[in-house]
DNA sequence: TCTGGGGTCCTAGGACCC
DNA sequence: TCTGGGGTCCTAGGACCC
């Protein structure tokens, strides 16, 4: 028991708590439905960038055998013997639906992590209140204000929660919300002997095989499992992972995000490049978009990576490479930052390639003005002094794009069109966030 | 023809220092 | 010349998440 606190006062505060998850069902599915009335009752998938696989899946579309992540190439033909529909993601409508699904949910606690774009942890502990029915209240505003369907899991932690969430998604005879914080512990027992370990939030493929071959199988195994052992055969992560299952909040609610530690932008093209100057525009307008996000948080990066590859599903000899660049002037300036990554992919460039993919990161950041020594020979490599100058266009840049839409403004090098875009040939309308795209989809 | 993108954390191992 | 141990810092890689 002393083992129980001392972990618990180290990692979080004790229990009894009741901690929340909220998810939506199918999200990017449910997200077009809502405004798309004939994808209802129909098997739809929404597809990754690229037209690549199947990201999200209604469960018509699950229920016809398509898995997640299954390429769209594979599955195609079910159009016509299924009636299957395939969309392209459309990111700006689905982050503007998550938005509005946050700030509902903000109104049923004081404490809200928001965990990813369709899920978010609320901590209901110490509220007078019946949760069961709570729970149901928060799914049927979210249903009826936005038209998205939720379910609820309610557990003493996170761990807990998430895997409360999954049953309430797996069983219908829970209605759509599952409390174990009301059950009592045999009755817990019974429903995580039920279930496999593999589902347990932190237990991937690798960690899933590893367990199974330990006799740990069941959810119920891994918490009763000696938290020492699975220390010192797996690791601490574990381990806090057996204490969450038995109700030993060792998780904490993240309320502020913090900022990014590294920002990454990288796509894969519509069809293979190979010729130097397009990889120069495509890694000037990723560099351009995690360059933007940068200054969004307020950040300068000190480093930047760039990397490009050959498709590793081709018979083709693969060729991948990567270069870490080290910046004397940690920096947020779009044009500085450009330079580099340029000047690093001449360097791991090779012609005679098929090119699929490239990318850019940006490494080492941190806040503005913090730490930051000013470089007296800042001429730096790029030629371009840090001034204020800069700083004034950068913010005029991101004020233009805001405001008059994305890509308003940009730098010459990311080029007109380019050829290498990646394909979105079955993209809905941003119903949510432009009203002429809205006009246009009610006149369909 | 056609296989996503963006994150975090932990650990092991090497370099370096005393 | 050879022999030791312990600490820190950094990086690469692996595992996980959505």
């Amino acid at each position: 028991m002393s083992e129980i606190r001392s972990f618990s006062s180290r990692f979080g505060t004790p229990s009894p708590r009741a901690i929340a998850l909220v998810d939506g069902n199918n999200f990017y599915v449910s997200c077009e439905r809502v405004f798309n009335p004939k994808l209802e009752d129909r098997p739809v998938v929404v597809l990754s960038n690229n037209d690549g696989c199947a990201v999200a899946r209604s469960a018509e579309a699950k229920a016809v055998g398509i898995g997640m992540g299954q390429p769209w190439f594979q599955i195609q033909e079910m159009e016509q013997t299924h009636g299957l529909i395939g969309l392209s993601s459309n990111y700006t409508l689905y982050s503007d639906m998550s938005q509005r699904m946050m700030t509902i949910l903000s109104q049923f606690s004081p404490q809200q992590e928001v965990y990813s774009i369709d899920e978010c942890f609320l901590d209901l502990s110490g509220m007078d209140i019946d949760r069961t029915a709570t729970a149901q209240k928060i799914r049927h505003q979210v249903r009826q204000w936005i038209g998205i369907p939720t379910c609820v899991g309610i557990g003493s932690s996170k761990t807990q929660a998430k895997l409360a969430n999954h049953i309430a998604k797996k069983r219908p005879e829970w209605n759509g919300v599952c409390d174990l914080t009301v059950l009592a512990e045999h009755q817990i027992d019974r429903l995580m002997g039920s279930i496999e370990v593999g589902e347990v939030w932190g237990v991937g493929r690798k960690l899933n095989e590893q367990l199974q071959s330990l006799g740990i199988s069941s959810v119920l195994d891994l918490k009763r499992a000696d938290p020492k052992v699975i220390r010192r055969r797996f690791s601490v992560v574990l381990e806090r992972t057996v204490w969450e299952l038995r109700g030993v909040a060792c998780l904490n609610l993240e309320d502020i995000t913090p900022p990014r530690q590294q920002i990454i932008s990288s796509r894969s093209f519509g069809k293979p490049v190979w010729y130097l100057p397009d990889l120069k525009q495509a890694v000037t307008t990723y560099m351009s978009r995690a360059a933007e996000k940068l200054r969004r948080q307020g950040s300068v990066a000190g480093a930047v990576q760039v990397f490009i590859r050959t498709s590793p599903f081709n018979t083709k000899p693969f060729y991948g490479n990567s270069i870490t660049l080290p910046l004397i002037t940690a920096t947020d300036d779009t044009r500085v930052l450009v330079k580099h990554v340029i000047r690093g992919l001449e360097h791991i460039y090779r012609a005679g390639y098929d090119y699929q993919k490239a990318g850019v990161m940006l490494l080492d950041i941190r806040l503005k003005g913090q730490g930051q020594v000013n470089d007296l020979f800042a001429a730096d490599m790029t030629g371009l002094q840090p001034t204020g100058k800069a700083e004034q266009l950068m913010l005029v840049m991101d004020a233009i794009n805001a405001r008059m839409g994305k890509h308003t403004v940009k730098l010459a090098g990311e080029g007109f069109k380019p050829h290498w875009a990646m394909k979105r040939n079955r993209h809905s309308p941003a119903y949510t966030t432009d009203i002429r795209q809205l006009a246009w989809a009610i006149a369909q």
